[in-house]
DNA sequence: ACTTATAATCAGCTAAACTGATTAATAACT
DNA sequence: AGTTATTAATCAGTTTAGCTGATTATAAGT
């Protein structure tokens, strides 16, 4: 661990977040993100999946019938990711492509058993890293926090939306 | 010189946000940056730089001195990328390497004029973004999830600075 | 029927992260 | 001192993810 260089006053308080930038929402946002997935596939990689798998099985978790192009618009992942997404998925025989009954172009991707008890057991410790991640904050600021981004996420995707229809 | 991404061609993202999702700290986190970011970068394409770009001419804006380590560090971007995004400005003529008088295996990134003018010129539309994304947040609400945020990314890069130290 | 649009796929390209090696300078050790 | 180990920046090579364009089969619109 190198010290800062120059401008180094007190003993070993060190602010991770340099002033420049403390106030960027931008910053803050990207940082808690890099955090928090660094921290999720860390607490993964037993598992030989991703984050990005443990999302597209999340998707799939409650009701099934989705389509791989479904699972492109609500992650933000292309389509070609997808594909390689579901490939490993299903090559793990934790899902599976079934033809869907209306269009026959589209698949309806299908949990196998073995499928939602690996998203079960990918669970826990993904919720262990939000806990942790959490910790700095009270139960009512985590409420409050979570339905903040709700509520911009939510924001902004109407906003994307409503650009494009435009075009 | 690497023109943002615009991702422009991406036809109707007609759902919001699904309920499977709406729980999931990660899953939030990372859309809010990935829209964030995507209108930042559309945005900033007149300028020919990227939010990469306009965050390392950040870091460098008050207080000159740093190397191209500092960058990776706070910004978490790989010491070959830092490389190239420094290529591009000094290009650009935006900003120069010095030697470091202490550590001439170093270099000391300075903002030149032009490199002060260009983060001035690009904060207008970064700061217009935050703005826009905010929009659905009172004011307080605002204070309140920066300051959530900053803690929250704070207390996570203490964990992982005390948890690389134990190796 | 004819045209257009769409779902999944494939092949090729670019950007970004990562690895390992190199060079020069510095730090650490004995 | 002299030897070794680290470190800053770089370069070269690999991998992964995103993007583009094309293909095939199906669907929808006129």
């Amino acid at each position: 661990m190198s010290a800062p260089p120059a401008n180094e006053a007190s003993p070993a308080v060190r602010s991770p977040v340099p002033p420049e930038y403390r106030g960027h929402l931008g910053f803050l946002v990207a940082k808690a993100r890099q955090l928090l997935s660094e921290q999720m596939d860390a607490r993964l990689s037993a598992s030989g999946y991703s984050v990005r798998h443990f999302a597209v099985l999340g998707g799939l978790g409650r009701q099934s019938g989705l389509r791989q192009t479904d699972l492109c618009d609500t992650l933000g992942i292309d389509r070609t990711t997808i594909m390689k997404l579901v490939d490993d998925l299903e090559r793990g025989g934790l899902l599976q492509r079934n033809r869907h009954p209306d269009d026959r172009r589209a698949y309806v991707l299908e949990l196998t058993d073995a499928g939602q008890a690996a998203h079960a057991r990918m669970l826990v410790p993904i919720l262990a890293e939000e806990e942790q991640f959490l910790a700095p904050l009270s139960p009512g600021e985590r409420a409050l926090l979570q339905e903040m981004l709700l509520r911009l996420v939510e924001r902004a995707l109407d906003r994307k939306q409503t650009n494009s229809q435009s075009t």
